[in-house]
DNA sequence: GCCGTTTTCGGCCCGACTGTTTTCAGTCG
């Protein structure tokens, strides 16, 4: 069993474990322990066999023996039982909003309610209303949550959730009682997956914000509305919170709201190890909790709070704590790529494959953004469905990329088209010959009829890495957030190869892929492969994932100089070349 | 279940809002 496995399987006890009504602080102790996992650098079966799982912060003995115990059997006897002793529907109802652990007990205590259904059902009876605890409102609720639950997902993309809260940043950032607001949450943290949008406003009259707020067009429900807090549901089904607070308080609030939950903890215990106290309010000179504010240390930005705990700024994105504070601690944190970084692309589509554009329409839209070269990678013969291009398809859009740019030069404009292929990995072979991958500038390989088995998909993508003409693997594990599972594949064996071979990975920037995912890119730098962020694009405004890219991206702790495409045309040029004359 | 410059036991981040209560438990972030 590898590392994300067990962690699936500690994630599941935390969630059990809950339910039962346990001890919050153990449950967190599995959460925790998941996570971490997660990000190991290394293969757990290793640090197993070494027996250094109890090197790890979170890890004591009880964990080490599950840990080990799933790893060596693929099983866990108190997993089993554990499992067998709680229905599975009471897993789904956790899912439904206003309901958690103890409501559910009581729920299936007092009325055998132990499903999603059964609660409906329960409901629609009137005899949830009669429960101790609960009433006639809480019922009605439940019922809404259901719908809702069916009606819409509880998660989104990155990118809809930022549409959706521009527009009321916006218009927050026109009230005239607003001094200062952001994004916060998930968001600001550019996870590529958002729960629900977080906006934080500073004013002299947080009233008058939350009335202002809550009457915004596009919002379909008030679901909460407080003297400095409001939760609303827009259309479209994103949760959108505001919370308004004074402007002294604003940078501590920002921080507090941007996260991540396990960010804040070790924000607070080092304030806790300096004497202090941090909360939402301030940075006070307390051992106990308190608003007070003549305790308050005076910080205007969230850099002060930083620099008070002894901490660099830490951007973010990379407030997860994955390793930000020891680097931060050293001011070691590394200068993160900026999407204005990005000179080019190396892997989009034209109407020759399955694009929207014609190469004259592609190129003059990427000049006029201001990009320095943009490739044209459509897909190969096998991509069929795709109307993947021949070799002689492929040799006459040579031709006319070759006029195109020649036009270029002739006006004076130092914007090039690139050409290339998106070439299908298949089961023994790339889908062009090495001969005609030799003409090419740039040679995507990508895998799109995956085996259903690790082993398998892993060795094609190894081989194709070890093609010397290859200079990049496209979106390595084929996932579609919030629709298709990543197909089985080794991803760190295969960074490894890549590593060896000279070979770029792609960090593939339409939103509903992010792939690579932010959570590998820092074993794959450690490994010396080079980032290359491509937005994929089969339309121009396809040109914007760019920026999504480099935002998420910069979770990965990527810099300007791991993202390749951050080169100007004549040293991009160079590198092109370097692989293929060293013979892969 | 984890952890230790106050600690091997007793903490573990904590405030806003809702709904049910009539002073607070549960949920959420």
């Amino acid at each position: 069993m590898d590392k994300h496995q067990v962690a699936e399987i500690l994630a599941d006890i935390g969630t059990l474990l809950e339910l039962k009504g346990e001890n919050p602080f153990k449950t967190r102790a599995y959460a925790n322990a998941a996570r971490t996992l997660e990000t190991l650098a290394e293969p757990l079966a290793t640090v197993v066999a070494e027996n250094r799982l109890g090197e790890i912060k979170g890890i004591g003995d009880a964990l080490q023996q599950k840990i080990t115990e799933l790893v060596a059997t693929g099983k866990l006897k108190y997993y089993d039982e554990l499992k067998a002793s709680i229905p599975p529907g009471l897993i789904a109802m956790l899912e439904i909003s206003g309901l958690g652990p103890k409501k559910i007990q009581a729920l299936q205590k007092n009325l055998g309610v132990d499903s999603v259904e059964k609660l409906e059902a329960a409901c629609a009876a009137d005899k949830v209303a009669t429960l101790a605890g609960f009433g006639e409102k809480t019922q009605a609720n439940l019922i809404e949550g259901i719908a809702r639950r069916r009606q819409y997902a509880t998660k989104h993309l990155l990118f809809h959730a930022l549409g959706a809260a521009e527009p009321l940043l916006e218009s927050l950032r026109d009230h005239p009682e607003v001094i200062r607001c952001s994004v916060a949450g998930s968001l600001r943290r550019q996870k590529e997956i958002i729960g629900d949008i977080d906006l934080l406003a500073s004013s002299k009259k947080p009233a008058d914000v939350i009335e202002y707020f809550v009457a915004q067009p596009g919002i379909e429900k008030i679901t909460a509305r407080g003297e400095t807090k409001a939760s609303v549901i827009l259309a479209g089904g994103i949760q959108c919170d505001l919370r308004v607070v004074s402007d002294a308080e604003f940078p501590f609030a920002l921080a507090y709201f941007t996260g991540s939950k396990e960010h804040n903890i070790v924000m607070r215990q080092r304030a806790i190890a300096r004497g202090l106290r941090l909360n939402e309010y301030g940075l006070f000179k307390s051992k106990e909790e308190t608003r007070d504010a003549k305790l308050l240390v005076k910080c205007r930005t969230e850099e002060d709070i930083f620099a008070e705990l002894g901490l660099a700024f830490v951007p973010p994105e990379l407030r997860e704590d994955h390793g930000e504070f020891a680097a931060a601690e050293k001011n070691a944190l590394p200068r993160l790529v900026e999407w204005t970084d990005l000179r080019g692309a190396l892997h989009n589509h034209s109407t020759a494959s399955d694009g929207h554009h014609t190469l004259a329409e592609i190129a003059a839209h990427m000049e006029e953004l201001g990009l320095e070269y943009w490739a044209i990678t459509d897909h190969s013969k096998s991509s069929f469905q795709a109307n993947g291009l021949d070799a002689k398809r492929l040799r006459a859009q040579l031709a006319e990329i070759k006029k195109l740019n020649e036009q270029f030069a002739a006006n004076g404009s130092e914007f090039r088209l690139l050409t290339g292929s998106e070439v299908d990995i298949l089961k023994d072979r790339l889908d062009f010959d090495d001969e005609l991958l030799a003409e090419l500038d740039v040679v995507v390989a990508s895998l799109h009829v995956p085996a259903n088995n690790e082993a398998e998909n892993t060795k094609r993508l190894i081989r194709a890495a070890e093609n010397k003409y290859v200079h990049m693997l496209g979106h390595l594990t084929g996932r579609l957030l919030l629709e298709r599972e990543a197909y089985p594949v080794n991803q760190e064996a295969v960074i490894d190869a890549c590593a060896e071979t000279g070979t770029w990975i792609e960090f593939n920037c339409n939103p509903r892929r992010f792939d690579l995912d932010w959570r590998l890119w820092p074993y794959a730098k450690s490994k010396g492969v080079k980032c290359v962020i491509n937005p994929d694009a089969h339309r121009n405004a396809h040109a914007g994932f760019l920026r999504f890219g480099a935002g998420v991206a910069r979770k990965g702790w990527l810099t300007k100089a791991d993202v390749i495409n951050t080169l100007p045309f004549a040293k991009l040029l160079k590198e092109l070349q370097r692989k293929r004359a060293s013979g892969g």
